[in-house]
DNA sequence: CGTTGCAGCGTTATGCTATAACGTGTAGAG
DNA sequence: CTCTACACGTTATAGCATAACGCTGCAACG
C-alpha cells in the first residue's frame, strides 16, 4: 500500500519514518504521539522527533499548527505550496484542511507594507467543525 | 500613575492582578512570567494565573497568543472590538501590535460557507520585525 | 591519504506550559 | 436557610520542548 505522496528520496532514516507517520495520520499529532508510534523503530527521546519535524518544517514537507501544538504533513502532494497557508481545523474528527487566498495574503503584506514591518513568517489557524461532523451532529 | 487604561470593575483581584501585569509589560508574558511578578501579590500557583487568564481572555480583555503560548492585554482601550484579530509579533522587540481588517474577515468567511465550514475561533499571527528595530539594526 | 568540517544521531537531564482533582469560602436566588 | 454558582488555594501530574554532551559517517580539499 502506498503512502499518500511519495516521500522526497533524500531525507534520513528519521525524518522518513517521522514524515511517514503524519501522512498517515487524518489528524495531527504531537511530537510525542510520533514517538509513541515510532518506538518499535528504535526511536527513544523526544529530541529525535523534534529535530526531524525541524527539517521536514522548514522543507515545507510538514506543518506545524501553533494552535495544537502538533504537527501535519504538508498536503501538497510535492511540496511547492508557496507564501501563505491557512489551515482549517475540525475540533470534532482533527481533519485538517490546508488553503492558501492570495487576497488575504495581499492584505497582510499592504498592512506590512504599510506599518514597515517585515514579515518572516505567518500563521493562521482557524478551529471549527468541519462539514462533515456538522452534518453527521445534525 | 495610571493604568495604560482603566480595568472593569467586576473582575476578582486575581483577574485584577493579573490584567494589570499585562497592562504594565510591553511584550507578552507567558502564565508563569505572570505567575513570578505577582509572588508578592500571594500568588503561588500556575493554576491561579491561568484561570484568570481563561477570563480575561473569553471576555476579550487579553488575548492569547498561540505562536508564543503567551499573553497580551488587549489594545483597545474598552474591549469592543468585535471579529477577528490579528497580531504582528516583533522578535526582536516583542512588541505586539493588533489589527482587524474586514477584507480578510470576508475572504476567511467566504471560504467557510464555500466548504460548510462552521468557525469558532481565528488565530492570525504575523512573525517578523517591526519598523523601530529594523531602523535601529541598519 | 589524512584531516577538517558538517550534518545527523543517541542519550541524559532539565525546563517550560498546562491541567486534574480535591476541598474551602462566599454571595445571590429561591 | 439552603442551594447553586463561582472563584479561590493547594498538591500533584501531564504534556510540550530544548540544553548539552559526545559519537559517527561522509564529502571536500590539500
Amino acid at each position: 500500500m502506498a503512502e499518500p505522496h511519495d516521500a522526497p528520496r533524500d531525507l534520513t532514516r528519521n525524518q522518513g519514518l517521522v514524515l511517514g507517520t503524519l501522512n498517515r495520520s487524518s489528524a495531527p499529532l504531537s511530537a510525542y504521539d510520533i514517538l509513541d508510534k515510532l518506538r518499535e523503530e528504535g526511536l527513544r527521546a523526544p529530541l529525535q522527533v523534534y529535530r526531524a519535524l525541524d527539517k521536514l518544517v522548514e522543507r515545507g514537507l510538514a506543518h506545524r499548527l501553533e494552535s495544537l501544538n502538533a504537527f501535519v504533513a504538508c498536503a501538497d502532494a510535492h511540496c511547492h505550496r508557496k507564501g501563505l497557508i491557512a489551515f482549517a481545523i475540525c475540533e470534532r474528527c482533527g481533519r485538517v484542511d490546508e488553503f492558501a487566498d492570495e487576497v488575504i495574503e495581499e492584505r497582510l503584506s499592504g498592512w506590512a507594507a504599510n506599518t514597515g514591518f517585515k514579515t518572516e513568517r505567518t500563521t493562521m489557524e482557524i478551529r471549527g467543525q468541519c462539514a462533515e461532523c456538522l452534518k453527521a451532529a445534525a
